[in-house]
RNA sequence: GGGCGAAUAGCUCAGUUGGUUAGAGCAUCCGGUUUACACCCGGAAGGUCGGGGGUUCGAGUCCCUCUUCGCCCACCA
């Protein structure tokens, strides 16, 4: 027999249950995933890796409960979880974060300091310029410390993550994914370099792409510019006169009469009085401006597709930092306008456009003054000022940006992924629908997987684009700034003749889109793959819908021909009470780790689960308590029901878990409706939806307590066994169902009478629980007595231990009859010393009680 | 402008395929030292289901329409 009692704390508390468990659990192995299972026994989930640099808030803490919810319940009900943690420490991110952090920059024209240490105060306003490879090793150094402590939030909050099966985005493994799966690409030609307008962040100086775009307001001024034709001034309105020094052409609507005169005709730029043609386009819009609208190379996209559809020149007057190029072009040069454009060269386009206001002002070409707009600019999404679009020579991979087949493709693809909830589809569909290039992946920054190519130079030291040099798979991963290709010398490295290193890094989505890959151990790991992909769940935030998750179908479809999971889960956000989004800048962040240590993990959890999936959530801290206080009701029922007699408990124990010891009507109302919620609890986990499960399991467990055991904890006090087989299996059972929400104090009760982890334990069926029925509306039918009782005496301002002296009950005969079959509990729950008097009633639908209090 | 979602008690949310008098928790108010739990328990009050129209014997639920809010996308002359 085993001994209970000495397992069952006399006060239990919820304080210190998280540093205990998570450190058993550990030292247990609870969550090692056993590879040795088959495929269909196990189900693999693609964690985000969460961006390391950043900092954790709790809407992170709720998505990856969410998460987390589904991995505990899949564990217990049988199948094996690969449930591995990434970071995701490459990139753009984890450079701002180090150069803040140490107060350096990188400069890639400086050699490496084996010697160098950052400064122990760092000056953020003076960086201190370093190598490529120093700066890189700040960065891994800095990485390794933030995901420390990534890892103990993460623990502490309980995810039943695996911790063997750890990654990073820069790290070895995902360096040699990452520039295989490019070399493939590129063997397959799904992937090219291209000499193209691409749209560029002067402050970071790099290229971005279409899906790291954000449309911004910006405030501008229209200026109405002049330019001359021989029938006399033609009015454009610009919001970047700057730009005027690179028009290439003027552009009006097919239809519109005003301008038909000119159509084939050519006009000249003010102040440069350069030559460009006026072209009808249906793009231009008559209602905006002067209906006619200037062509320059390039202002924005649309200037992009004029400048190809027509073969515009390429007069490019914008450079890589944003400002002005500083060599007059030849188009100005020895024109009229060289002298100002001496003025505006080496401007940023911000002072150059006063500059150039100013000069068209002098001329007499700029027709009234200024007039203030407010227009939409494209940024990048973590830069500050609007993108400008220069002529780069960049890395693309193919995604159905240009190609209609493939985009219809990729669209169908969304039909072979479950999605939960399911409209976040359309927002996956709309996406695609709207590429409109294919997808830019290289990147002109530092801390990246370097595209594993080099280029021969030539004889002229110029570099052949068009026949790469490229690293063998076998030789990943490479570094082809450190490492000379097969064939070469160091020594040789930017000699006429010799090679260069392409000099830019992956996309840090180029690499987070091969997360499957890189997990299940893709051409490295051949089982493993085999048993855990394609694999079973991505979650995510929906608001990287068209990055992460659409890159990473196109890669799987690339290399798999297939989707990378059956299902996709998407979170909402956790905003403030006003409902809005939370960011640093608002200053509106909950930090994780105050909730967690004053409410608990489990409250924490608790809270989580209540945010559906897709979902916005506000936050609010008064809602923890009732999850903390949920937490406490397990202890506290639990000590009860299995804690000896003499412990103030009922002494209930394993030895009672046979359903065939429950006999009487009221105990088998409770297996009766715990069956149901076992089913419905897991056909809500089964649709994902795991708040439902909660909910339907937490409604029991309350009912249970504040009613069940109320009404028959004299009869159990007396030992029936009935009562206490019910307790035990009821217990059992709730505390499993309970498991994935709060894993902290159902394993703490589990193991007061349990061997084992609860969180390897079985998930709750309903034959366990035998087969004997009894209505459930008997439990409901004592419970309203039960509360008539507590009612009047609620009423009367007396203590619930009042006695009394009478009850009168007036209603229907079944429910009387099914009142009669639980009387003496509720009698013994009421304090009813007196006599009970039922009188049937079929004109009433509900009974009536009439409770008289003894004097007493 | 396009797409998606939401609107139910002061707040956060449930409400299955239409079916009696619309539910829960929090907050509020009242009461109770009740031998599991005062980190507790009991009780009460609180709602024209965003507006308007329609279908139906019957609409929170279905249809149309309007309004408001949120998110995603587009919008640089």
């Amino acid at each position: 027999m085993t001994n209970t009692q000495n397992r069952v704390p006399e006060k239990p508390v919820l304080e210190g249950l998280e540093a205990t468990w998570s450190a058993k659990w550990e030292e247990q192995g609870t969550y090692l995933f056993d590879r040795s299972r088959n495929r269909e026994e196990i189900y693999s989930i693609d964690t985000p890796p969460p961006t390391v640099s950043g900092s954790l808030h709790v809407g992170h803490v709720f998505s990856y409960t969410h998460t987390d919810l589904i991995a505990r319940y899949q564990r217990m009900s049988g199948k094996e979880v690969f449930y591995p943690m990434g970071w995701d420490d490459n990139g753009l991110p984890t450079e701002r974060r180090v150069q803040n952090y140490f107060g350096v920059r990188c400069d890639p024209s400086l050699p490496y300091d084996s010697e160098f240490a950052p400064p122990t105060k760092p000056d953020p306003k003076k960086q201190i310029p370093i190598s490529r490879r120093n700066f890189i090793e700040l960065c891994n150094q800095l990485v390794v410390e933030d995901e420390k402590v990534f890892e103990q939030l993460w623990r502490t909050l309980g995810l039943s993550v695996d911790w063997t099966q750890t990654y990073t985005t820069i790290g070895d493994g995902a360096q040699t994914t990452s520039q295989r799966a490019f070399l493939r690409n590129l063997a397959r030609g799904e992937a090219y370099s291209q000499d193209a307008p691409t749209l560029w962040d002067v402050t970071f100086q790099t290229a971005v792409a279409q899906a790291e775009l954000e449309a911004r307001d910006y405030p501008g001024h229209y200026y109405r510019v002049a330019y001359q034709h021989e029938s006399g001034p033609i009015h454009i309105e610009t919001t970047r006169p700057e730009l005027t020094a690179a028009a290439v052409a003027l552009i009006a609507h097919p239809d519109d009469e005003r301008y038909q005169h000119l159509f084939g005709q050519t006009v000249t730029s003010p102040v440069f009085g350069v030559e460009v043609p006026v072209i009808a386009h249906t793009l231009a819009d008559p209602e905006k401006g002067s209906g006619i609208v200037h062509c320059c190379t390039f202002g924005d996209l649309t200037d992009v597709q004029w400048w190809r559809e027509f073969q515009l020149p390429n007069r490019t007057i914008i450079g890589r930092d944003g400002r002005i190029l500083r060599d007059t072009p030849e188009w100005i040069a020895g024109g009229p306008g060289e002298a100002v454009y001496s003025e505006l060269a080496g401007k940023t386009t911000f002072s150059a456009r006063e500059a150039m206001a100013e000069a068209l002002r002098e001329a007499g070409l700029l027709d009234g003054e200024p007039e203030a707009t407010q227009r939409m600019a494209n940024f990048y999404e973590k830069g500050d000022k609007p993108l400008e679009i220069v002529s780069t020579r960049q890395w693309y991979i193919r995604n159905g940006g240009r190609d209609a087949d493939l985009r219809e493709r990729l669209v169908s693809l969304g039909n072979d992924i479950r999605w939960v909830p399911e409209y976040m589809q359309s927002r996956y569909t709309n996406w695609i629908e709207g590429l409109n290039g294919d997808w830019l992946v290289s990147r002109q920054r530092f801390f990246g997987i370097p595209f594993p190519i080099w280029y021969h130079l030539g004889a002229d030291g110029e570099p052949d684009y068009d026949n790469p040099i490229l690293a063998s798979e076998a030789e990943l991963p490479v570094d082809p700034a450190s490492q000379a290709p097969a064939g070469f010398e160091e020594s040789q490295r930017g000699k006429p003749g010799g090679f260069i290193a392409d000099p830019d890094v992956l996309d840090t989505w180029a690499t987070s889109s091969l997360s499957p890959h890189i997990v299940c151990g893709w051409e490295s790991d051949p089982d493993l793959f085999a048993k855990t992909f394609p694999m079973d769940l991505r979650p995510q935030g929906h608001d990287i819908i068209r990055t992460w998750l659409f890159s990473t179908v196109v890669r799987s479809h690339q290399e798999f021909g297939q989707v990378p999971w059956s299902h996709t889960a998407l979170s909402g956000f956790v905003v403030d009470p006003d409902r809005k989004k939370m960011s640093k800048s608002k200053g509106n962040v909950v930090v994780p780790d105050e909730i967690l240590s004053k409410y608990g993990a489990d409250a924490v959890r608790w809270r989580a689960a209540g945010a559906r999936p897709g979902a916005d959530s506000p936050f609010d801290e008064a809602q923890m308590k009732v999850g903390r206080r949920l937490a406490m009701k397990v202890l506290n029922a639990s000590k009860f029901v299995l804690a000896a007699e003499d412990a103030y408990g009922l002494g209930a124990t394993v030895d009672f878990a046979d359903p065939a010891l429950v006999t009487e009507p009221i105990d088998l109302t409770i297996l009766t409706g715990l069956r149901k919620v076992i089913t419905q609890a897991t056909k809500h986990f089964e649709a994902y939806d795991y708040a439902s499960a909660l909910d339907v399991t937490e409604k029991f467990f309350w009912s249970f307590c504040d009613d069940y055991l109320e009404l028959v904890k004299e009869r159990a006090k007396g030992g029936d066994p009935s009562a206490k087989a019910t307790f035990v299996l009821a217990l059992s059972t709730q505390l499993r169902l309970l498991a994935p929400f709060l894993p902290y104090v159902t394993e703490e009760v589990w193991s007061w009478w349990q061997e084992g982890s609860i969180h390897r334990a079985s998930w709750p069926v309903t034959n366990e629980l035998g087969e004997a029925e009894h209505d459930v509306h008997l439990l409901e039918v004592a419970a309203d007595a039960l509360a008539a009782i507590r009612g009047t005496k609620s009423a009367a301002k007396a203590s619930q231990r009042t006695k009394v002296a009478s009850l009168t009950v007036t209603g229907p005969q079944n429910q009387l009859d099914q009142l009669a079959l639980a009387l003496s509990d509720v009698s013994a729950a009421g304090s009813v010393v007196g006599e009970t008097t039922m009188t049937a009633d079929e004109t009433l639908t509900d009974m009536e009680f009439d409770v008289q209090l003894s004097a007493d």
